[in-house]
DNA sequence: CGTACGATTGAGAGACTTCAACAAACGTGG
DNA sequence: CCACGTTTGTTGAAGTCTCTCAATCGTACG
């Protein structure tokens, strides 16, 4: 049976809005995360969150906003390698890796929580079912990376752009930041080309393509999605490699 | 100090051997590790190991040849996500994730030993430093995907290939499978197209190329790799994302 | 009201694909 | 040990998706 109080407070903490919706966590577990101190800090757009090569002491957690994780290449071009929301802590990985391999920045202004890494780590050890929720995180993760992958190996603009987008709409619904016919999209189309290995003048192309379907409707940074079903199927989208719960 | 008649098992252990790679792991933990129980199967080239969408109870432990991981698209072509070779646990995912969204195959005749996922999890929750090198591990996997992510989005078919010969080396030297300038690689140039997202056709071309530079040495399966400076600037490969320990 | 950034458009070029055929290598059974 | 079929590798030619270059347009913001 679950507490009140503290299930008002759980739905307020992002975090535990996340692993919501990929686990089932209990009270006891739920009041150490809301335990876990934590400094909030805000980032300007455009201003790095992590850089590759740093070893960073604290673990990011997203509190609003948008991030996305990236690499950049010998002769300059970007390779974008994900996109981070509310709840999503992109550098999990550094309590194991302690040397980032690539970096993190800000989309738009984005306020994060800065968890002291070995607060995490001692939190964890005490509640070993929690660490398997926060390594289940991980591996989705890395199923979406898989997902991507699939995309730039195997799949049309097209079909990347409209798989892209049922993507971040269903994270997005998953926390709660969207409607079920659309949401708010703060990303640019040269954001878009140096995520789906495309050059910005072809994905505008494309998305025009899109919007003569009549698959989206894009206007600045909010889209609207007229036929779910119909995106779904132009981006051969399949949730199922996220894992949600329901 | 090491126990010697333990040090000798240990690196009989393709799991020890691996492992050993990424981390320090305890003469008590190793222990643990060589507790483990296994069933030890022989799979044909071409069989599968695990298929999209079961769940299977165990973990799948390589203990020689050669295995990947696909997805088959809807209209039938393949993507390759990775290959996998002695000591990796391709599956430790399904440790938290209980429904496979990929596909693994064995490329050539492959031993693998199945660990049955319970005592796995009881022997990671008596030695959570263990769990934290597993984890580890498949942060580590993460990465090699997202810097193949990397090369579909933002390399050409000549960089890639070269990036992926450089990473197989890398790896079979890290278990000793490979000499320092040269290794065998049982990859037909159908497999190099669907992991790098390629034509087998263009493949063909592209690894005359590499010959016609004199950057590899390709017969059968023996790849030989005359000057690996040269090799490691055409594929722009920087080991610093597989994490090893040396 | 200028400036800057993002979106849009046109035209030409290039990397890679598809189709189709053929050669070489390999394993297997007679 | 050779014949044979199957798989893997190789080659040519035509086509296309996507890129690059370069210019223009719109709009938000100081």
């Amino acid at each position: 049976m679950m507490n009140t109080a503290l299930h008002e407070q759980a739905w307020s903490n992002p975090l535990l809005r996340k692993l919501d919706s990929i686990a089932d966590i209990s009270d006891e577990e739920k009041q150490a995360i809301l335990d876990l101190p934590a400094a909030v800090k805000v980032c300007e757009a455009d201003v790095d969150i992590v850089r590759e090569g740093e070893c960073s002491t604290d673990c990011v957690l997203i509190l609003n906003g948008f991030v996305c994780r990236y690499k950049i290449m010998p002769d300059g071009r970007r390779q974008i390698m994900g996109f981070y929301i509310l709840g999503d802590i992109p550098d999990l990985q550094s309590l194991h890796l302690h040397v980032m391999d690539n970096s993190l920045v800000a989309l738009v202004r984005s306020s994060i929580a800065l968890i002291p890494r070995k607060s995490l780590r001692d939190m964890l050890r005490r509640h070993p079912d929690l660490s398997d929720v926060l390594w289940r995180d991980t591996l989705i993760e890395t199923a979406m990376v898989r997902e991507w992958l699939i995309g730039l190996g195997r799949r049309s603009a097209y079909q990347r752009i409209a798989h892209l987008l049922c993507e971040l709409h269903v994270r997005l619904r998953a926390v709660g930041l969207a409607r079920e016919n659309g949401c708010e999209l703060p990303i640019t189309q040269t954001e878009f080309a140096d995520a789906l290995g495309l050059s910005t003048v072809h994905v505008n192309r494309v998305l025009q393509d899109l919007r003569r379907d009549g698959l989206i409707v894009l206007r600045g940074s909010m889209l609207e999605i007229p036929d779910w079903r119909a995106l779904q199927d132009a981006g051969e989208f399949d949730p199922a490699y996220l894992h949600l719960k329901r």
